[in-house]
DNA sequence: GTGGTCTAGACCACA
DNA sequence: GTGGTCTAGACCACA
């Protein structure tokens, strides 16, 4: 379900909660669901156990997960969370743009890669 | 003509590296025009010479500036550089688009966000 | 294993830069295993921390290492550069060629220098 | 005759050694041919006449030319200068070949790049 | 004056 | 412990 890439250059800790935040958001892993316990997860990807914990205790002060001690963490997902990293992306995607724009890349390119993603009739 | 942010999360040098990127992007360092010194720079920004030099390292390697060894650092520009990081900045777009769409954002909240950028009936 | 020439005119760090390369590409250091942690080769070679710091970067941009911030940095060699690096080698040759052609050197004089190297029926 | 590349990394004096012995080597500047002027090669150059002044003190200590002081430098090119030139160039061949060697280049390609410079049949 | 290299030493995040 | 960043300061080659 998870992997990390050790080529990749951002932390390890980084890498766990972007996964776990994404699978969230796309709703693989759904409300009240369970997460893997910290020490299954560090023995799976072969990896320290406290990076684990750090980046559960991370998930949970960011609300995308909660804690019940001795039976495990579980998913969330408030309405509220998911509304603050849409807006997050969004405003992303708006600076891109701008940046776009001041090195010359034209509306029809953009609307080219939209077209692409959200095929042609879509919403 | 640069400043840095302190509170910004990334080290000095990547700030230097990105301010002097866009700058040379957007065409307002124009080809063979001087760099600021080293020196003078670090002593403007009030910063070590050594992270200004390594920024201007990175820019060197990237193909943005290139270096006259006593006599100082220029722009270098080769349009290969610019439509290379053209073309990186359309790849992050579309894989922003994929990410919104995952996340369950509408076409028209983006084309929406495109508008205020790329105003109606702009190319 | 390293070993630094201080006659020689070229920098320490590209010295170091060098010399590992040319055992990544001998195949004496293998993919993935450990390179010696930078402060362990600066004490070894009594060179200061950020001057091999300097030359792992140099290895890491080129391709040779990849590094995981906290664990430490390995070898990375990936086929693409072993072939750069010997494509580039023969240019040199080539351009080495043209060079002695201009001078007056013999092709036996060059294909003599060959045998001693490639012995008579090697391939 | 003479051009210097800015973009070049080495430095200018050096350049412009490298450029006269090989004109030099060549035979493209006879025994005895006047050298142009420090200031006139400055002039032409858009560099500075302490530049010109170093490379030709350097050429002048290789025994590539010879100073009348009055009259200007001329092109010396004794025998002696010429072989060790020769030898310098086999040498760092005969390197080259060790190197491709170890890095497992065949004896073939190598004849390959050879036969491309001296024709077929040629000596 | 200008860039290039290097040292000594500090502090930080990460595993 | 490991790499990453940064400062203060020095010395060198080059123009």
């Amino acid at each position: 379900m998870i992997s990390i890439d050790l080529r990749d250059r951002r932390p390890i800790y980084e890498q766990i909660i972007d996964k776990f935040e994404t699978l969230i958001l796309k709703d693989v892993l759904k409300e009240n669901e369970p997460m893997p316990s910290v020490r299954s997860l560090a023995v799976q990807l072969a990896i320290n156990p406290n990076t684990i914990q750090k980046a559960y205790n991370a998930l949970e002060n960011k609300g995308f997960i909660y804690t019940i001690s001795g039976k495990g963490s579980f998913v969330a997902k408030n309405e509220q969370v998911v509304l603050e990293k849409i807006n997050e992306l969004k405003n992303t995607i708006r600076q891109l743009f701008v940046k776009a724009k001041d090195y010359g890349v034209e509306k029809k390119d953009i609307l080219n890669e939209l077209d692409k993603i959200y095929k042609k009739n879509e919403r």
